[in-house]
DNA sequence: TTGTGTTTGTACTCACTTTCACAAGCTCAT
DNA sequence: ATGAGCTTGTGAAAGTGAGTACAAACACAA
């Protein structure tokens, strides 16, 4: 393995790529994969692939390539997604149902452990076989292991909600709000809107 | 204005969300906001602000700021959103749908002009005020000036689909299936798997 | 008109990231 | 055992982007 060096921010971010490809490359397991194929499949470079796996140790062999189940278990060990990570969802309007029955999260381990929204006609309905919860109780979540949350509520109420989840417990964030949540710096957040990353197609058209 | 530079493609992926903090922060159009007060809101340094601006004009003045509206309008000018930009959704499921009434994309200037499916059940029903049409038909909206897509099916479907729509005249794709689609070049891709981009937060955590 | 305080635009420097090139190491056929 | 053919791991080079520091320019008060 390489000696040590600081492992760069831009690897991690590709290292769910890697993992989904191994589990969509890999079929069932056994068999070899080649930085070659990963990076055809996810386009990128070989030499990039193998630069990345190698900040974590020295998982490929030689003349062969990487072994696929193996390989794909470390990535999870790294990314710590080879225990259940428990995530509340906030949210249970369009896109919160979407996340809700999306089958992806269970690739990565995650795993949704109860559903919040502030709307009295949803509280006690169900969802994806979780029953919806009064927002205001959120604060009882400190109790059980939860460190992740998905935000999917409008932008207004996004950062009071990421204030109270600060507070009982939560150390990671999916906010698809559309607006710069202020927390700790403990807390690390990944933003997403869609429209806003659509943004740029028209720039690059003709 | 700076002599001419090749824009980098960093400077591009933020120009919206420069356009998103004018319109928030600007309330309703007359008034300036520094840099300062952008990377306040942004989470960015004031000079990486002035420098991308700097790349398209000098449209700031000096002991001032920038001018909200007048700004917003050369952002949209340069990513081209000036003008309304049409766009197809594939897939009404439950993400399509929570697409289709997400009133985001609005502000940067996209018109979702037409919803498809291929489910029998679905075609025919209307979500946010379109009729849902057969994938099959998709070719058709060749006559149209629709250069933009947002997909949103399952992945095994999102190839074929993604290969019509490119036949059809689409060159740009939000692309909300888990995987990586082979387009020709001159085709700009934007894929967002919200599971993966959650992927890296637990390695964050502790 | 002059001085103070503020903010932009940008050259220069520094840091980070990607790509290249190749030695090291594995497999398999002969 | 040996050689041919691959593929990994990595130091060094190239490329790209971010941060610093400061001159230029504006507003406003005296």
């Amino acid at each position: 393995m390489m000696k040590y060096r600081r492992i760069p921010e831009e690897t991690i971010r590709r290292m769910p790529r890697y993992l989904r490809a191994f589990s969509t490359l890999g079929g069932h397991g056994r068999g070899f994969l080649s930085s070659r194929q990963l990076a055809d499949y996810l386009h990128l470079n070989p030499p990039q692939i193998r630069k990345d796996l190698s900040y974590f140790g020295d998982f490929g062999t030689r003349g062969v390539g990487y072994p696929v189940s193996q390989t794909a278990e470390q990535i999870r060990k790294i990314l710590k997604l080879d225990v259940s990570q428990k995530a509340v969802l906030i949210g249970a309007g369009r896109l919160g149902t979407a996340i809700a029955s999306y089958p992806g999260f269970a690739i990565f381990g995650f795993n949704i452990a109860a559903i919040f929204d502030n709307a009295p006609a949803k509280i006690g309905k169900k969802i994806a076989g979780l029953t919806i919860q009064d927002t205001a109780r959120l604060a009882a979540i400190r109790s059980g292991d939860v460190h992740l949350a998905i935000l999917a509520i409008p932008g207004e109420a996004a950062q009071t909600c990421a204030d109270t989840l600060v507070q009982a417990g939560v150390r990671g964030i999916l906010n698809l709000s559309p607006c710069w949540l202020r927390v700790p710096k403990r807390v690390k957040i990944v933003s997403i809107d869609l429209a806003m990353e659509m943004g740029t197609l028209p720039y690059y058209i003709k």
